[in-house]
DNA sequence: TAAATAGTTGGCGCTACACAAACGATCCGT
DNA sequence: ACGGATCGTTTGTGTAGCGCCAACTATTTA
């Protein structure tokens, strides 16, 4: 086989993600576990916040998870306070979820305690590359993955 | 309370890493699942190919685990044939532990496997933005935890 | 030579899921 | 008006991925 480049190894990113997210996780829990908040909670807290109040079906679609854990991810949430599920004035079936405002403080404490997180985990990386971090996760996150039924239509590797 | 910027929320990476890894490892199971994979192999192989061979110790220092959940991975890597545990000649008590010739085509086979996986979790950056998230990773992972003792006597929210 | 270290095995427990079934309330199409 | 579909809830089962512990063998170190 002709000889190629040293380094003819694929740049993917799922690895350096998990392993990123990883000790970010751990590192977290610790900041976390005194607002009462584990790293699951943070990452709905982010997506409602953002959204700005939506269906529990939408949020499981943005986050891919199972409805039903939903419910129980938000059972912990409302518990605590952090947000509220109203029924849609449009179909009283569906709730719309939203941050309430102390959802949005503790949320903002949260971000704030992890500020020494990231330091120590992102250590390597100067404050403009974190910058950049920050906006390329942001970006890919939000876009929203396809549904079912258009992944399965375009993409047989697909879950669906 | 006087009016401040409209976005007053804090710049965090942590959730969004964790809502872009889960995305990623939620995608690649079903192509990692043909080559007898799961994404907390792929981070394992990858961080031995980097390291062209480590100690469990060090493995398990770079992957924040338990050593004996380390040992439990490294079996079933082993017993697939991708990587191979040596008796240290300076310390026989230490295995080092590097990946085969299967173990680093299997993973560069992984790597291919997962184009389409990055492609459509990723789809919202460019190639040249993709290419900057690989690097940002690579080099904010690449980074050593700090041992317990170190975190321990620098930082009093450590895990350690 | 005793203590410490590297690794292994087996076990227990927890969290975070996936998945299924059954149910009540509500909406929609016929 | 009614049956089917939808939204969400509860309960249950199972799996994966861990953390942690104890006990052990082999080896190194002081």
């Amino acid at each position: 086989m002709p000889a190629g480049p040293v380094d003819q190894t694929e740049r993917r990113s799922g690895a350096l993600l998990d392993h990123l997210a990883r000790r970010m996780r751990l590192r977290s829990e610790s900041v976390l576990a005194p607002l009462g908040l584990r790293p699951r909670h943070l990452v709905a807290l982010t997506v409602l916040r953002e959204a700005g109040g939506m269906s529990q079906q939408g949020l499981a679609g943005r986050l891919q998870l199972d409805g039903t854990n939903v419910v129980g991810l938000l059972n912990d949430l409302e518990t605590a306070g952090l947000v509220e599920r109203r029924r849609s004035p449009e179909d009283r079936r569906r709730h719309v979820v939203s941050l309430t405002q102390t959802g949005a403080k503790r949320l903002n404490e949260a971000e704030c305690a992890l500020a020494s997180v990231e330091d120590e985990v992102l250590g390597a990386l100067d404050p403009a590359e974190r910058e950049t971090l920050y906006d390329l996760l942001r970006r890919a996150t939000s876009e929203v993955p396809p549904t079912c039924a258009e992944a399965a239509g375009n993409d047989p590797d697909s879950l669906c």
